[in-house]
DNA sequence: GAAAATAGTGTTCATTTGTATATGTTCTAA
DNA sequence: TTAGAACATATACAAATGAACACTATTTTC
């Protein structure tokens, strides 16, 4: 990628360049830039930011107002944003948006997912499903659909969600635990399944 | 979010509004919009982008030049491009963005990244770490930085990387596999650490 | 049936913005 | 020490741009 160095006050424009971006979601303009470092002329912004576009950490539109783009994000797949709720979940079907806990935002091609699926992400608490390799502090990623047997999924059993293996014998679905402490669990009237285990991260820190 | 429906012409306005932000990196004016719908008034443009931005899908900045923002973009934490080698990594010390295969993009809160950290990630192949419940297929993704006892590393061992648990006994450091059928490696010489493990991240597809 | 939202056309205006040219200073590397 | 890059001032201009106003027609909502 660009290893060319920027001299302090190229870096000094760039990350304003981004602050702006991720602030503002738009670009700012010459003069924006002329403000922000108290310049006394556009010209100097413009000077900086042609050196931007030559060391290739900016690519620009001519005659574009604020036509400034940065390479990496045009490169990146799309991003989609995933709401983790928390490990209890009980009546998140429709209301989903008030009990969020914090965001997932992550690239649709690493976690395998089409970009329509319907998906939300719960923090595993336990090891129940150790033997699956799902540990205590896991965050799983769940996509709302059918699930198929032999799936992982989060299930609604006693007003609490667990992550079991779905499993259909003779017939009869039930959910089975990845760890021979736990028992099955047979539903004793009907099992609602909330989501399909799609993926799954894991944090050291 | 934004629950309010849009009608069948704001959608298509929104899509082509996300389509430029990411093929060109900034938004559209409302003549760009004009042109790409064939619209005879700009004000056509103008008053689509109106009813978004009081829809809520999109923030504007009055008087600005292409002053469109999305909201999620901008509640979203920063993302950071993390480089895939693939398993056979020799010789990808220095050198590193020939050899990428491909790219992982995620925000830093969801992997608890500090910002400046120098990361890259590997596809894990074989089962030595299946007792620390790192499975064939996951991706791993690592800090380059000193390894601290009982960190798990990504070592260059004959030309080959792998990932092992970094063990001290008795003053002298070496790689342990979590998986009882593997032996100990005993470095010979050097133990080149690669990187330290900060994240993981399994695909169900 | 009235009101509001949606979807436009046509025109005009003031401002914002990118670009160009000319000039000067400071710092750094060959 | 000399050339070049980086950094900056000052001024001017044409094009790009957001916004406003007047007007029409259809669809949705209450």
């Amino acid at each position: 990628m660009s290893n060319i160095q920027l001299t302090k006050r190229q870096q000094e424009v760039l990350d304003y360049l981004k602050e702006t971006h991720r602030n503002e979601g738009f670009m700012p303009s010459t003069r924006d830039i002329q403000r922000h470092f108290d310049f006394a002329s556009q010209t100097a912004a413009m000077s900086h930011l042609r050196a931007l576009e030559r060391k290739g950490v900016i690519v620009r539109k001519a005659n574009k107002a604020c036509g400034i783009g940065f390479p990496e994000e045009m490169e990146r797949e799309e991003i989609v944003d995933i709401p983790i709720y928390g490990s209890i979940a009980a009546g998140m079907s429709q209301d989903v948006d008030s009990e969020k806990e914090g965001c997932l935002s992550i690239d649709i091609s690493s976690l395998g997912l089409r970009g329509n699926a319907r998906t939300f992400a719960l923090r595993v608490r336990g090891d129940s499903m150790i033997d699956a390799h799902i540990c205590d502090g896991d965050t799983v990623v769940l996509e709302f659909r059918e699930p198929r047997k032999g799936d992982i999924v989060a299930a609604l059993i006693d007003g609490e969600t667990t992550l079991k293996r779905y499993v259909i014998e003779d017939g009869q679905p039930f959910l089975r635990a990845e760890n021979e402490d736990y028992p099955d669990l047979i539903p004793a009237r009907e099992l609602i399944i909330q989501g399909v285990l799609v993926a799954l991260l894991r944090s050291a820190a």
